[in-house]
DNA sequence: CATTTAAGTCAACATGCCTGACATAAATCT
DNA sequence: AGATTTATGTCAGGCATGTTGACTTAAATG
């Protein structure tokens, strides 16, 4: 086998993966006529209740004038309220209503269920190994951001080699 | 910790992993005016000379619509020769010129360098299990041709429990 | 009071995807 | 041979998601 075929196929997987991946959400997505970017903003929303716009556009890594038309239709259909904030009345906090929870537990759960599905098949030390591959891809520079807004590993992490 | 904060943390890592997978390649093909898609159409067709159109959009899963600006521009700026099928005068067989052969390399050393690093930083059995993961993630429908498509993986496979 | 900050808006544009309809040439079936 | 199917290409129109640049508004800060 050729040096490079390992690579190859680590990349091909990663593509084929993601689009899997994604294909669950994307398609219920669609009956409420809203695209993969209305996921992400549900998603981090959900997630982080409170936050400004700003801090929202820092994880998406998009301008605001790309997000400005996705937030309106999200609040538009009752799936997030903006509210002043208390102690800067400049800012705009982000909530997800009742429904907007609903939705976005929802699609978490289309990738839940494929993920769970896809570790439920492996060996127990799957998890772990590929969470340290995933978060060992990220920028070095952006791994500190990334870790403080993910979910605190419980245990069994795979600590990197020094 | 709550049970979904297993999976909330692994779907955010794929999200940001993923982000970060195709940063470099979308950089170095701005300097060219290509775009993801045509990263794509370079690397499938690097990988499997002689392809033709409809192999390339099933692949894809994308329709001939969308890929034929693509394949255009990759054709008329001479990273991708069409030749009559030898035995099927309708076919466009699809092959990268020496130019695309480069490109296309070049681009690969850019995931290579980034996986690779990942995966030195990390313990040896790491791969496996990603790999195993990744072809898990994948509808169970779709993973034969996958499969077909894929290096073959040499050895230290991780089986999928029965 | 001047400046900075948070957010929003308007305009123009590019990419990459879609559906639908139609065209062409070559292979295949009857 | 003639009809049909197949491989590919093309035209038209549309949608989602992103960009840059310029500007506005309101509120906080120096």
């Amino acid at each position: 086998m050729a040096p490079s075929d390992d690579v190859t196929r680590t990349i091909e997987l990663l593509f084929f993966a993601y689009r899997a991946f994604t294909h669950d959400p994307d398609a219920h997505l669609e009956s409420y006529g809203f695209g993969r970017a209305h996921h992400r903003v549900l998603h981090f929303v959900s997630r982080q209740p409170g936050m400004r716009v700003a801090d929202l556009l820092d994880i998406l890594a998009i301008t605001k004038q790309s997000l400005a038309p996705v937030l309106k239709q999200l609040v538009d259909k009752g799936f997030i309220e903006q509210h002043e904030g208390a102690h800067d009345r400049r800012e705009r906090r982000l909530h997800v209503t009742a429904a907007g929870a609903r939705l976005s537990d929802d699609l978490k759960a289309l990738q839940a269920q494929r993920l769970e599905t896809a570790f439920a098949s492996l060996p127990a030390p799957t998890r772990a190994h590929v969470e340290a591959f995933l978060f060992a891809i990220i920028d070095e520079q952006d791994r500190e951001a990334v870790a403080a807004l993910l979910p605190d590993v419980a245990s069994g992490g795979i600590d990197p080699k020094r």
